[in-house]
DNA sequence: ACCTGAACACCGTTCAAGT
DNA sequence: ACCTGAACACCGTTCAAGT
Protein backbone atom coordinates (compact mmCIF):
# COMPACT_ATOMS: atom_id res chain seq x y z
CA UNK A 1 0.00 0.00 0.00
CA UNK A 2 2.86 1.67 0.67
CA UNK A 3 4.42 3.35 -2.39
CA UNK A 4 8.03 2.15 -2.83
CA UNK A 5 9.68 4.94 -5.11
CA UNK A 6 12.80 2.78 -6.31
CA UNK A 7 10.52 0.24 -7.70
CA UNK A 8 8.59 2.93 -9.44
CA UNK A 9 11.80 4.43 -10.87
CA UNK A 10 12.81 1.25 -11.72
CA UNK A 11 11.14 1.94 -14.73
CA UNK A 12 12.37 5.24 -15.76
CA UNK A 13 15.04 5.91 -18.66
CA UNK A 14 17.43 5.97 -15.94
CA UNK A 15 20.45 3.20 -16.13
CA UNK A 16 21.43 2.61 -12.59
CA UNK A 17 22.04 4.40 -9.32
CA UNK A 18 18.83 5.16 -8.53
CA UNK A 19 18.84 3.50 -4.91
CA UNK A 20 18.89 6.08 -1.96
CA UNK A 21 18.49 9.48 -3.63
CA UNK A 22 19.24 12.76 -1.64
CA UNK A 23 15.83 13.61 0.55
CA UNK A 24 15.84 16.67 -0.61
CA UNK A 25 15.87 14.90 -4.49
CA UNK A 26 13.09 12.24 -3.05
CA UNK A 27 10.59 15.21 -1.57
CA UNK A 28 11.23 17.07 -4.80
CA UNK A 29 9.93 14.06 -7.05
CA UNK A 30 7.13 13.50 -5.03
CA UNK A 31 5.82 17.06 -5.17
CA UNK A 32 6.38 16.90 -8.65
CA UNK A 33 4.36 13.90 -9.91
CA UNK A 34 1.40 15.09 -7.60
CA UNK A 35 1.65 19.08 -8.91
CA UNK A 36 1.87 17.40 -12.28
CA UNK A 37 -0.80 15.29 -12.21
CA UNK A 38 -3.53 17.92 -11.02
CA UNK A 39 -2.08 20.63 -13.49
CA UNK A 40 -2.61 17.80 -16.01
CA UNK A 41 -6.38 17.50 -15.12
CA UNK A 42 -7.06 20.74 -15.39
CA UNK A 43 -5.02 21.90 -18.34
CA UNK A 44 -4.35 19.10 -20.20
CA UNK A 45 -0.90 17.10 -20.69
CA UNK A 46 0.11 20.09 -23.22
CA UNK A 47 0.96 22.68 -19.92
CA UNK A 48 4.32 23.66 -19.85
CA UNK A 49 6.99 22.12 -17.72
CA UNK A 50 7.61 26.14 -16.50
CA UNK A 51 4.20 25.89 -14.90
CA UNK A 52 4.56 22.78 -13.45
CA UNK A 53 7.96 23.46 -11.96
CA UNK A 54 6.52 26.95 -10.27
CA UNK A 55 3.58 25.29 -9.08
CA UNK A 56 5.93 22.45 -7.36
CA UNK A 57 8.07 25.16 -5.95
CA UNK A 58 11.42 23.63 -8.00
CA UNK A 59 13.07 25.04 -10.97
CA UNK A 60 12.53 23.84 -13.74
CA UNK A 61 16.23 22.45 -14.11
CA UNK A 62 15.45 20.12 -11.82
CA UNK A 63 12.68 18.85 -12.91
CA UNK A 64 14.73 17.66 -16.27
CA UNK A 65 17.12 16.37 -14.19
CA UNK A 66 14.73 13.60 -13.06
CA UNK A 67 12.84 13.34 -15.51
CA UNK A 68 14.78 13.97 -18.71
CA UNK A 69 11.95 14.98 -21.25
CA UNK A 70 8.69 16.27 -20.86
CA UNK A 71 7.22 12.89 -22.28
CA UNK A 72 9.28 11.11 -19.34
CA UNK A 73 7.30 13.20 -16.67
CA UNK A 74 4.18 12.22 -18.01
CA UNK A 75 4.70 8.95 -18.39
CA UNK A 76 5.84 8.87 -14.61
CA UNK A 77 2.30 9.99 -13.66
CA UNK A 78 0.40 7.67 -15.72
CA UNK A 79 2.45 4.93 -13.85
CA UNK A 80 1.57 6.00 -10.88
CA UNK A 81 -2.12 6.21 -11.19
CA UNK A 82 -1.97 2.44 -13.37
CA UNK A 83 -0.42 1.28 -9.58
CA UNK A 84 -3.00 3.01 -7.82
CA UNK A 85 -5.60 1.40 -9.55
CA UNK A 86 -4.30 -1.89 -9.48
CA UNK A 87 -4.15 -1.20 -5.87
CA UNK A 88 -7.47 -0.56 -5.82
CA UNK A 89 -8.18 -4.49 -7.17
CA UNK A 90 -6.63 -5.74 -3.65
CA UNK A 91 -8.49 -3.46 -1.99
CA UNK A 92 -11.73 -3.62 -3.14
CA UNK A 93 -11.47 -7.98 -3.12
CA UNK A 94 -10.98 -7.43 0.55
CA UNK A 95 -13.76 -5.06 1.47
CA UNK A 96 -16.31 -6.60 -0.94
CA UNK A 97 -17.86 -9.56 -2.01
CA UNK A 98 -16.86 -11.19 -5.58
CA UNK A 99 -19.19 -9.73 -7.80
CA UNK A 100 -19.59 -6.30 -6.33
CA UNK A 101 -15.69 -6.28 -6.22
CA UNK A 102 -15.89 -6.94 -9.97
CA UNK A 103 -18.11 -4.36 -10.69
CA UNK A 104 -16.67 -1.62 -8.39
CA UNK A 105 -13.09 -1.93 -9.88
CA UNK A 106 -14.53 -2.08 -13.27
CA UNK A 107 -16.15 1.28 -12.57
CA UNK A 108 -13.02 2.59 -11.29
CA UNK A 109 -11.03 1.46 -14.34
CA UNK A 110 -13.43 3.08 -16.69
CA UNK A 111 -12.80 6.12 -14.60
CA UNK A 112 -9.20 5.83 -14.24
CA UNK A 113 -9.63 5.33 -18.34
CA UNK A 114 -11.72 8.46 -18.99
CA UNK A 115 -9.64 10.66 -16.90
CA UNK A 116 -6.62 9.93 -18.73
CA UNK A 117 -7.50 10.44 -22.04
CA UNK A 118 -5.07 12.97 -22.99
CA UNK A 119 -2.61 10.39 -21.58
CA UNK A 120 -3.93 7.40 -23.48
CA UNK A 121 -3.75 9.97 -26.77
CA UNK A 122 -0.16 10.39 -25.93
CA UNK A 123 0.35 6.48 -26.28
CA UNK A 124 -0.46 6.87 -30.06
CA UNK A 125 1.81 10.08 -30.83
CA UNK A 126 4.90 7.14 -31.31
CA UNK A 127 7.00 9.10 -28.53
CA UNK A 128 9.27 6.46 -27.45
CA UNK A 129 9.01 7.39 -24.30
CA UNK A 130 5.29 6.15 -24.09
CA UNK A 131 6.83 2.95 -25.98
CA UNK A 132 6.53 0.71 -22.32
CA UNK A 133 3.53 2.08 -20.71
CA UNK A 134 1.30 -0.38 -22.58
CA UNK A 135 3.54 -2.94 -21.45
CA UNK A 136 3.22 -1.83 -17.68
CA UNK A 137 -0.32 -0.78 -18.28
CA UNK A 138 -0.98 -4.60 -18.67
CA UNK A 139 1.21 -6.64 -16.27
CA UNK A 140 -0.05 -4.13 -13.40
CA UNK A 141 -3.93 -4.32 -14.26
CA UNK A 142 -4.17 -7.53 -16.10
CA UNK A 143 -3.16 -9.94 -12.41
CA UNK A 144 -5.72 -7.39 -10.84
CA UNK A 145 -8.31 -7.72 -13.14
CA UNK A 146 -7.59 -11.53 -12.77
CA UNK A 147 -7.88 -11.93 -9.09
CA UNK A 148 -11.39 -10.82 -9.74
CA UNK A 149 -12.37 -12.57 -12.35
CA UNK A 150 -11.17 -15.57 -11.05
CA UNK A 151 -13.21 -15.29 -7.74
CA UNK A 152 -16.17 -14.30 -9.76
CA UNK A 153 -15.93 -17.16 -11.73
CA UNK A 154 -15.31 -19.29 -8.57
CA UNK A 155 -18.87 -17.98 -6.96
CA UNK A 156 -20.58 -18.61 -10.47
CA UNK A 157 -21.01 -15.30 -10.86
CA UNK A 158 -19.04 -14.98 -14.24
CA UNK A 159 -18.13 -16.99 -17.06
CA UNK A 160 -15.00 -18.32 -16.32
CA UNK A 161 -13.17 -18.09 -19.92
CA UNK A 162 -12.59 -14.51 -20.14
CA UNK A 163 -9.37 -13.09 -20.85
CA UNK A 164 -8.23 -9.80 -18.41
CA UNK A 165 -6.38 -8.51 -20.76
CA UNK A 166 -8.55 -8.41 -23.83
CA UNK A 167 -11.38 -7.64 -21.41
CA UNK A 168 -9.24 -4.22 -20.30
CA UNK A 169 -8.17 -3.35 -23.70
CA UNK A 170 -11.99 -3.82 -24.86
CA UNK A 171 -13.28 -1.43 -21.69
CA UNK A 172 -10.29 1.42 -22.35
CA UNK A 173 -11.37 1.42 -26.41
CA UNK A 174 -15.25 1.34 -25.89
CA UNK A 175 -14.46 4.43 -23.18
CA UNK A 176 -14.56 7.80 -24.90
CA UNK A 177 -14.10 11.00 -22.81
CA UNK A 178 -17.32 12.80 -20.96
CA UNK A 179 -19.70 10.08 -22.82
CA UNK A 180 -22.43 8.71 -20.69
CA UNK A 181 -22.79 6.45 -23.80
CA UNK A 182 -19.79 4.47 -23.43
CA UNK A 183 -20.81 3.82 -19.93
CA UNK A 184 -23.42 1.80 -20.72
CA UNK A 185 -21.76 0.16 -23.46
CA UNK A 186 -19.41 -1.23 -21.02
CA UNK A 187 -22.04 -1.82 -18.92
CA UNK A 188 -23.70 -4.15 -22.05
CA UNK A 189 -20.38 -5.50 -22.71
CA UNK A 190 -20.21 -6.67 -19.02
CA UNK A 191 -23.41 -7.60 -18.75
CA UNK A 192 -22.73 -10.20 -21.93
CA UNK A 193 -19.71 -11.87 -19.60
CA UNK A 194 -21.90 -12.46 -16.90
CA UNK A 195 -22.99 -16.46 -16.45
CA UNK A 196 -26.85 -17.09 -16.95
CA UNK A 197 -27.94 -20.25 -16.66
CA UNK A 198 -27.67 -22.77 -19.49
CA UNK A 199 -29.67 -20.15 -21.67
CA UNK A 200 -26.49 -19.06 -23.80
CA UNK A 201 -23.42 -21.33 -23.27
CA UNK A 202 -20.18 -19.20 -23.31
CA UNK A 203 -18.84 -20.13 -27.03
CA UNK A 204 -15.77 -22.00 -26.92
CA UNK A 205 -13.22 -19.60 -29.16
CA UNK A 206 -15.21 -20.06 -32.77
CA UNK A 207 -11.98 -20.76 -34.61
CA UNK A 208 -11.65 -18.66 -38.09
CA UNK A 209 -9.07 -15.66 -39.51
CA UNK B 1 -16.43 13.11 -58.05
CA UNK B 2 -14.81 16.26 -58.80
CA UNK B 3 -13.98 18.01 -55.79
CA UNK B 4 -16.38 21.20 -54.98
CA UNK B 5 -13.77 23.66 -53.08
CA UNK B 6 -16.33 25.91 -52.38
CA UNK B 7 -18.47 23.78 -50.30
CA UNK B 8 -15.10 22.08 -48.59
CA UNK B 9 -14.74 26.02 -47.53
CA UNK B 10 -18.16 26.50 -46.09
CA UNK B 11 -17.16 24.25 -42.98
CA UNK B 12 -13.97 26.30 -42.44
CA UNK B 13 -14.41 29.22 -39.74
CA UNK B 14 -14.73 31.72 -42.26
CA UNK B 15 -17.37 33.93 -42.16
CA UNK B 16 -18.76 34.90 -45.35
CA UNK B 17 -17.28 36.11 -48.71
CA UNK B 18 -15.98 32.88 -49.49
CA UNK B 19 -16.89 32.57 -53.09
CA UNK B 20 -14.65 33.10 -56.67
CA UNK B 21 -11.43 33.54 -55.14
CA UNK B 22 -8.25 34.18 -56.74
CA UNK B 23 -6.82 31.57 -58.94
CA UNK B 24 -3.47 31.80 -57.14
CA UNK B 25 -5.28 31.73 -53.82
CA UNK B 26 -7.46 28.90 -54.75
CA UNK B 27 -4.45 26.75 -56.20
CA UNK B 28 -2.36 28.15 -53.10
CA UNK B 29 -4.84 25.99 -51.31
CA UNK B 30 -5.27 22.92 -52.99
CA UNK B 31 -1.44 22.42 -52.84
CA UNK B 32 -1.27 23.59 -49.12
CA UNK B 33 -3.71 20.29 -48.44
CA UNK B 34 -1.93 18.36 -50.89
CA UNK B 35 1.25 18.85 -49.14
CA UNK B 36 0.39 18.66 -45.83
CA UNK B 37 -1.88 15.68 -46.16
CA UNK B 38 1.80 14.31 -47.23
CA UNK B 39 3.61 15.66 -44.54
CA UNK B 40 1.33 14.53 -42.01
CA UNK B 41 1.43 10.99 -42.95
CA UNK B 42 5.32 10.89 -43.05
CA UNK B 43 6.17 13.05 -40.08
CA UNK B 44 2.95 13.13 -38.06
CA UNK B 45 0.49 15.77 -37.29
CA UNK B 46 2.98 17.62 -35.35
CA UNK B 47 4.77 18.93 -38.44
CA UNK B 48 5.93 22.25 -37.93
CA UNK B 49 3.85 24.52 -39.99
CA UNK B 50 7.26 26.57 -41.83
CA UNK B 51 7.73 23.19 -43.30
CA UNK B 52 4.86 22.68 -44.90
CA UNK B 53 4.36 26.00 -45.77
CA UNK B 54 7.98 25.49 -47.57
CA UNK B 55 7.30 22.26 -49.30
CA UNK B 56 4.27 24.09 -50.95
CA UNK B 57 5.88 26.67 -51.86
CA UNK B 58 4.23 29.23 -50.01
CA UNK B 59 5.20 31.62 -47.67
CA UNK B 60 3.88 30.68 -43.61
CA UNK B 61 1.81 34.09 -44.20
CA UNK B 62 -0.19 32.37 -46.53
CA UNK B 63 -0.99 28.95 -44.54
CA UNK B 64 -2.13 31.37 -41.56
CA UNK B 65 -4.31 33.21 -44.34
CA UNK B 66 -6.45 30.27 -45.59
CA UNK B 67 -6.06 28.61 -42.21
CA UNK B 68 -5.78 30.66 -39.29
CA UNK B 69 -5.13 28.18 -36.72
CA UNK B 70 -2.37 25.19 -37.47
CA UNK B 71 -5.35 23.02 -36.46
CA UNK B 72 -7.51 24.83 -38.88
CA UNK B 73 -5.13 23.46 -41.41
CA UNK B 74 -5.32 19.36 -39.63
CA UNK B 75 -9.26 19.85 -39.73
CA UNK B 76 -9.13 20.70 -43.26
CA UNK B 77 -7.06 18.11 -44.22
CA UNK B 78 -8.98 15.41 -42.07
CA UNK B 79 -12.39 16.68 -43.88
CA UNK B 80 -10.95 15.68 -47.28
CA UNK B 81 -10.13 12.45 -46.46
CA UNK B 82 -13.57 11.86 -45.05
CA UNK B 83 -15.36 13.24 -48.58
CA UNK B 84 -12.75 11.06 -49.90
CA UNK B 85 -13.98 8.00 -48.05
CA UNK B 86 -17.64 8.70 -48.25
CA UNK B 87 -17.24 8.89 -52.07
CA UNK B 88 -15.82 5.60 -52.18
CA UNK B 89 -19.33 4.12 -51.11
CA UNK B 90 -20.93 5.40 -54.13
CA UNK B 91 -17.92 4.01 -56.55
CA UNK B 92 -17.69 0.66 -54.54
CA UNK B 93 -21.84 0.56 -54.86
CA UNK B 94 -21.88 1.18 -58.50
CA UNK B 95 -18.54 -2.15 -59.42
CA UNK B 96 -19.58 -4.41 -57.12
CA UNK B 97 -22.31 -6.79 -55.58
CA UNK B 98 -23.94 -5.55 -52.26
CA UNK B 99 -22.32 -7.64 -49.86
CA UNK B 100 -18.87 -7.29 -51.22
CA UNK B 101 -19.28 -3.36 -51.74
CA UNK B 102 -20.05 -3.34 -47.98
CA UNK B 103 -16.73 -5.54 -46.98
CA UNK B 104 -14.52 -3.36 -49.32
CA UNK B 105 -15.91 -0.61 -47.66
CA UNK B 106 -15.43 -1.38 -44.43
CA UNK B 107 -11.82 -1.81 -44.99
CA UNK B 108 -11.54 1.48 -46.68
CA UNK B 109 -12.88 2.40 -43.56
CA UNK B 110 -10.47 0.98 -41.74
CA UNK B 111 -7.73 2.04 -43.65
CA UNK B 112 -8.62 5.66 -43.59
CA UNK B 113 -9.09 5.36 -39.20
CA UNK B 114 -5.75 3.67 -39.13
CA UNK B 115 -3.77 6.19 -40.81
CA UNK B 116 -5.82 9.27 -39.25
CA UNK B 117 -4.94 8.27 -35.71
CA UNK B 118 -2.75 11.43 -35.01
CA UNK B 119 -5.91 13.02 -36.00
CA UNK B 120 -8.05 11.50 -34.19
CA UNK B 121 -5.78 11.77 -31.17
CA UNK B 122 -5.92 15.17 -31.52
CA UNK B 123 -9.85 15.13 -31.75
CA UNK B 124 -9.73 14.54 -27.93
CA UNK B 125 -7.74 17.52 -27.43
CA UNK B 126 -10.75 19.94 -26.72
CA UNK B 127 -9.57 22.20 -29.39
CA UNK B 128 -12.38 24.02 -30.26
CA UNK B 129 -11.13 23.85 -34.16
CA UNK B 130 -12.28 19.87 -34.05
CA UNK B 131 -15.17 20.33 -32.28
CA UNK B 132 -17.19 20.06 -35.60
CA UNK B 133 -15.20 17.25 -36.67
CA UNK B 134 -17.11 14.37 -35.46
CA UNK B 135 -20.04 15.85 -36.78
CA UNK B 136 -18.95 16.41 -40.02
CA UNK B 137 -17.54 12.93 -39.63
CA UNK B 138 -20.94 11.38 -39.62
CA UNK B 139 -22.97 13.45 -41.83
CA UNK B 140 -20.78 11.94 -44.70
CA UNK B 141 -19.78 8.76 -43.61
CA UNK B 142 -23.25 7.73 -42.42
CA UNK B 143 -25.61 8.15 -45.22
CA UNK B 144 -22.28 6.32 -46.88
CA UNK B 145 -22.56 3.36 -44.81
CA UNK B 146 -26.08 3.27 -44.88
CA UNK B 147 -26.74 3.29 -48.09
CA UNK B 148 -23.66 0.15 -48.34
CA UNK B 149 -26.07 -1.51 -45.09
CA UNK B 150 -29.50 -1.20 -46.47
CA UNK B 151 -28.75 -3.10 -50.21
CA UNK B 152 -26.52 -5.76 -48.49
CA UNK B 153 -29.68 -6.02 -45.87
CA UNK B 154 -32.03 -6.29 -49.13
CA UNK B 155 -30.11 -8.65 -50.67
CA UNK B 156 -30.67 -11.24 -47.29
CA UNK B 157 -26.85 -10.96 -46.34
CA UNK B 158 -26.85 -8.40 -43.47
CA UNK B 159 -29.22 -7.80 -40.62
CA UNK B 160 -31.94 -4.65 -41.39
CA UNK B 161 -31.21 -3.39 -37.91
CA UNK B 162 -28.18 -2.17 -37.47
CA UNK B 163 -27.37 1.49 -37.23
CA UNK B 164 -24.70 2.95 -39.45
CA UNK B 165 -23.69 5.52 -37.16
CA UNK B 166 -22.92 2.99 -34.38
CA UNK B 167 -21.30 0.54 -36.69
CA UNK B 168 -19.19 3.80 -37.63
CA UNK B 169 -18.20 4.70 -33.61
CA UNK B 170 -17.39 0.78 -32.38
CA UNK B 171 -15.37 -0.13 -35.80
CA UNK B 172 -13.32 3.19 -34.85
CA UNK B 173 -12.97 2.58 -31.19
CA UNK B 174 -11.90 -1.20 -32.12
CA UNK B 175 -8.71 0.15 -34.49
CA UNK B 176 -5.60 0.79 -33.02
CA UNK B 177 -2.67 2.05 -35.38
CA UNK B 178 -0.69 -0.72 -36.85
CA UNK B 179 -2.39 -3.36 -34.99
CA UNK B 180 -3.41 -6.38 -36.95
CA UNK B 181 -4.86 -7.50 -33.99
CA UNK B 182 -7.94 -4.79 -34.75
CA UNK B 183 -8.44 -6.12 -37.78
CA UNK B 184 -9.31 -9.34 -36.47
CA UNK B 185 -12.00 -7.88 -34.06
CA UNK B 186 -13.30 -5.65 -36.36
CA UNK B 187 -13.26 -8.68 -38.79
CA UNK B 188 -15.48 -10.63 -36.45
CA UNK B 189 -17.25 -7.72 -34.71
CA UNK B 190 -18.77 -7.22 -38.87
CA UNK B 191 -19.05 -11.38 -38.84
CA UNK B 192 -21.59 -10.96 -36.11
CA UNK B 193 -23.66 -8.69 -37.72
CA UNK B 194 -24.15 -10.83 -40.75
CA UNK B 195 -27.58 -12.17 -40.60
CA UNK B 196 -27.11 -16.30 -40.68
CA UNK B 197 -30.29 -18.22 -40.62
CA UNK B 198 -32.53 -18.77 -37.68
CA UNK B 199 -29.61 -20.08 -35.14
CA UNK B 200 -29.16 -16.98 -33.65
CA UNK B 201 -32.21 -14.53 -34.07
CA UNK B 202 -31.01 -10.47 -33.75
CA UNK B 203 -32.22 -9.71 -30.49
CA UNK B 204 -34.63 -6.44 -30.58
CA UNK B 205 -32.54 -4.25 -27.83
CA UNK B 206 -32.88 -6.02 -24.45
CA UNK B 207 -33.73 -2.63 -22.62
CA UNK B 208 -31.95 -1.97 -19.41
CA UNK B 209 -29.36 0.85 -18.16
C1' DA C 1 24.66 15.32 -5.25
C1' DC C 2 21.51 18.16 -6.32
C1' DC C 3 19.35 22.78 -7.36
C1' DT C 4 18.62 27.14 -10.00
C1' DG C 5 17.38 30.00 -13.79
C1' DA C 6 19.34 32.57 -17.68
C1' DA C 7 20.16 31.27 -22.35
C1' DC C 8 19.41 28.78 -26.73
C1' DA C 9 16.78 26.68 -30.37
C1' DC C 10 12.58 26.10 -32.33
C1' DC C 11 7.74 26.70 -33.41
C1' DG C 12 3.00 29.09 -33.69
C1' DT C 13 1.28 33.36 -35.03
C1' DT C 14 1.25 38.35 -36.52
C1' DC C 15 1.81 42.24 -39.43
C1' DA C 16 4.20 45.84 -42.14
C1' DA C 17 5.64 45.91 -46.65
C1' DG C 18 5.17 44.41 -51.05
C1' DT C 19 2.62 42.91 -55.88
C1' DA D 1 -6.88 40.64 -52.92
C1' DC D 2 -3.41 38.16 -51.86
C1' DC D 3 1.56 37.02 -50.83
C1' DT D 4 5.99 37.25 -48.21
C1' DG D 5 9.05 36.67 -44.41
C1' DA D 6 11.15 39.15 -40.54
C1' DA D 7 9.71 39.68 -35.85
C1' DC D 8 7.45 38.40 -31.47
C1' DA D 9 5.96 35.38 -27.81
C1' DC D 10 6.30 31.18 -25.86
C1' DC D 11 7.91 26.58 -24.76
C1' DG D 12 11.23 22.46 -24.48
C1' DT D 13 15.79 21.67 -23.13
C1' DT D 14 20.67 22.72 -21.68
C1' DC D 15 24.36 24.09 -18.76
C1' DA D 16 27.37 27.20 -16.07
C1' DA D 17 27.12 28.66 -11.59
C1' DG D 18 25.77 27.91 -7.19
C1' DT D 19 24.88 25.09 -2.32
Amino acid sequence: MVRDEAQERGLEPRGRADRRLRADAQRNIDRLLQTALAVFATSGVDAPVREIAEKAGVGVGTVYRHFPRRSDLIAAVFRREIDACADAATILAAEYESGDALDRWLRRYVDFIAAKRGLSAALHSGNPAFESLPIYFQEKLRPALQGLLEEAAAAGEMRADIDPAELLLAVARLCSPNDQQSRRMVALLVDGLRYRAPSTPPPSSRSGA
